[in-house]
DNA sequence: GGATAATATTCGAATATTTGAATATTTGGA
DNA sequence: TCCAAATATTCAAATATTCGAATATTATCC
């Protein structure tokens, strides 16, 4: 694979974690599996709104969910390399 | 401070560095402080526009440089960080 | 003080992202 | 089957990003 491609991947991947109310989400993952409802309150944005960005992060690859009955339960797909930046970023801001 | 400052704070970060040409920089610097001619070479874009990239870079904090003659001698402000998240980026992507 | 090398900035058009509002879909239970 | 709970999708307006082209700045050397 080329060189750039990666580079446009990474950058794929890097963009869909670029947002706030993304990276609360993903904070939330890195603890404890969650369904859309308890995204909710856990960040104080609309169910629509936040359905909008898992779709994103899922679209990613970041995430990804199992249904339990009405639920859909998300999980990070790559817990510990997404800790690890979230913790860079910490570090760095 | 606020929650939602951080990640706010968090999100600029990531931005700054979620592009593929800039990653292609913060990954030569990872290597070695470069110029600004340096990275035309090894990047294969204009001048202006690698410049363009180092200005949003280093407002950001990300990077900074020093004055060598002619010449801005750029660097990583955070080799660690950066080196880290690349690094996860590579197993993610 | 030119001239030149090295780098930065500005501007505008094209494109992409974000958000809320409205609506749709899916699931399990009565 | 109908209902309600849980979640997803669509749309459009506002905003932000990107890139090239043109131009400006800065530093050294003569």
């Amino acid at each position: 694979m080329k060189r750039d491609e990666n580079f446009r991947k990474a950058a794929e991947v890097l963009k869909a974690i670029a947002h706030p109310t993304r990276l609360m989400i993903l904070e939330t993952l890195v603890r404890k599996s969650e369904c859309v409802r308890d995204f909710e309150e856990a960040i104080g944005k609309r169910q629509a709104n936040i359905s909008q960005h898992l779709a994103i992060l899922r679209a990613r690859g970041i995430i990804d969910y199992i249904q339990e009955g009405k639920r859909r339960c998300y999980y990070l797909k790559r817990p510990k390399e997404v800790k690890e930046i979230l913790g860079c970023l910490k570090r760095m801001s």
